[in-house]
DNA sequence: CTTTGTGCAAACGATTTGCAGGATG
DNA sequence: CATCCTGCAAATCGTTTGCACAAAG
């Protein structure tokens, strides 16, 4: 915890960014969690207790985090930013049904050869992006949800 | 051109859409192109010489197109909905320094093996998304351009 | 003490909606 | 002629911004 804590401050400040209460939850709340929340879950799992931050502030410490490479956003459904605080390379599973979003190891599948591309063409990076039934949508997958009945 | 004109009415109709000048409007100039335009500029295409369309109307023509399955969207950058004709399986290149995207063929890459994904996911579709340097910004990738310097 | 961050509320831009008139099949 | 579409304007939603005050280094 503490230890966990202190790591996150190191972090923060090797980075050059002031280590700010509302900063520091906003980083804690992303390593603690998978599921790439939006900037609404973020601030609503912050002030579950207690008031904490407000909006605007999620918003800018997200962009000073992205801007110093430790959070990147996601963009996997129209209109829905995400965040995500693993900056490892990795693939993205997302479920047609439910919109549950996981995170897929980078070496699950084979490396994809860049130089394939069309000449003129100079790849970098790439990821790749699964759309697919998660766990529980996948066991009935035709069952209506609480999403899909609205 | 008029093969080209009854052929998407006939794709229309066969749709169950109505074909009206909008419809049509939008959809032959989502064909048209391969740059996966945003509603904005679908619009000002458009209405270039003359009023052809509003913009409520554009996004209306779009989600019909989109139920459908003639069209879908492509979410790349952040804020930005483009919308693509092409309803082929492929991929996407997007370069890094101008935005531009470009579509790249499945049988570019090798198959994905879906069945490495851990055990309880079902994986149905995939997209590989590229980031990288497109033709004229790989010549001389540290060149400001207009962009980079607002 | 200087710089940077926070919170509030107003501003903003893209998308959606309600509704009256018009076109389609 | 019943149904669906269009266009306009107002409403909505997520995100950004301006500014006064507070906190960090």
């Amino acid at each position: 915890m503490q230890e966990q804590a202190n790591a996150i401050i190191q972090t923060l400040k090797s980075k050059g960014l002031r280590v700010t209460p509302q900063r520091f939850a906003v980083y804690a709340n992303l390593l603690s969690r998978t599921d790439h929340p939006t900037v609404e879950q973020i601030l609503t799992d912050l002030n579950k207790d207690f008031p904490v931050s407000s909006q605007a502030t999620i918003y800018s410490s997200l962009q000073a985090l992205r801007e110093v490479g430790l959070v990147r956003e996601v963009l996997l459904q129209e209109g829905v930013s995400r965040y995500d605080a693993n900056i490892q390379p990795h693939h993205h599973f997302c479920c047609h049904q439910c919109g549950a979003i996981e995170d897929i190891a980078w070496n699950t599948f084979e490396f994809i050869e860049l130089k394939s591309l069309r000449p003129g063409l100079v790849g970098q990076t790439y990821e790749v992006t699964v759309q697919g039934l998660c766990d529980a949508c996948g066991v009935s997958p035709h069952l209506p949800t609480a999403e899909s009945v609205p």
